[in-house]
DNA sequence: CGTGCGATGTATCGGCCCGATACATCGCGG
DNA sequence: CCGCGATGTATCGGGCCGATACATCGCACG
């Protein structure tokens, strides 16, 4: 893909959790990922070669393809956990990814967040109950309100949790045939996790 | 206060919304507002002035105070309402400083933060019913729980403005004779408009 | 009785991200 | 035919964060 392009994708698939990535963020990084190797970039094809050869001026899109290592280091980062994995734009962006790791990392990442939320939550119920009268009825809303977000979040957690174990998908049970075009984000795993069901 | 003081405060004024404020946020800033002449600052006197003069390299507090400057500008800045306003943090800064502002800013500001998660919960929708095959399971399930919140979210802000437009505090009715000790927020107004009700 | 650890406290540095901006082309409708 | 919105690449300044350093205080545990 060239960057706009890739820019959209994301937006589209993370833009339950964070806005669009900027432009003065995608181009350094596409430029830092060329750099380490994990990505390779080539000018795209003008038109038919031999054509237009008076449009030099043109900057034209340049096609990002990943590379092999890219591949791999890409697979180590969905797989592996730290701090960061656990708070809200980590966990967003390893949750987006799920289809392409293991059942096992999948439930160590879900338990980790669901951690994260209790903690938080703990402490919005410490701020509600110690620092009641000390904050003004708005800031109390506001603490309500969070709270409210960290209960949901952990009920959520916690279904997806056990459909995990019982190895069943997110929600839909497959319907019908499922794959639609070669697009879909599933090449390791054919479906979430299948190992024993026919 | 003084800088660790200050940030403990905002941690738990605004821990529904953010984490803990950087320190390498916090002492930058707190320059930049000595510079604009908001804030001054002055190092806490070290115990009864003449007392333990072998101290000087105890490098001591220093106390922040707000200069009458730097009161009219924060009026300003929570009064006045950018683009940014709307968006997760802002409106979160905005909204535990309500108590501080008048109720006009206070409806618009909601009104203005429920347009932009209508139009964020929009976006999820279309996602979800165009492009609902190119995406995965894992996916997917991750715009339907940001859809669900942008929902729940709309709910709760209609509620707000409904009370605010009949100048009612956000939820508890002022309990008893409420005022702890000066310390809470809401200065300027009394309680959170009281215009008309004996 | 000492010793170490966690809380309190101020401060800096490098790296990364964002918003604004600039520039260029293409297709479409008024 | 003119402008406007989408497509597309790119840079710059400013601000925020995580890591780190340094210093003191109180207290709990050995």
């Amino acid at each position: 893909m060239h960057g706009y392009e890739l820019r959209k994708e994301l937006t589209a698939k993370l833009g339950a959790i964070r806005a669009a990535i900027s432009y003065g963020s995608l181009y350094p990084t596409l430029r830092r990922l060329q750099a380490a190797g994990w990505i390779t970039e080539a000018a795209e094809t003008p038109a038919t070669a031999e054509e237009v050869p008076a449009l030099t001026s043109r900057r034209g899109r340049v096609v990002y393809t990943i590379t092999a290592e890219g591949k791999e280091r890409f697979a180590q980062l969905i797989a592996q956990a730290g701090p960061e994995t656990y708070d809200d734009t980590g966990f967003g962006v390893h949750f987006a990814f799920f289809a392409r790791t293991d059942q096992a990392t999948r439930l160590r990442i879900l338990e980790g967040r669901r951690r994260k939320i209790e903690e938080r939550r703990e402490g919005l119920r410490d701020v509600l109950g110690r620092a009641a009268e000390r904050l003004d009825a708005y800031t109390l809303e506001l603490q309500r309100h969070g709270l409210d977000a960290c209960e949901r979040e952990v009920r959520w957690l916690e279904e997806l949790i056990a459909n995990e174990r019982s190895g069943r998908a997110p929600t839909a049970p497959q319907p019908g045939a499922a794959g639609g075009r070669g697009d879909n984000d599933s090449p390791p795993t054919p479906g979430p996790s299948r190992t024993e069901r026919p």
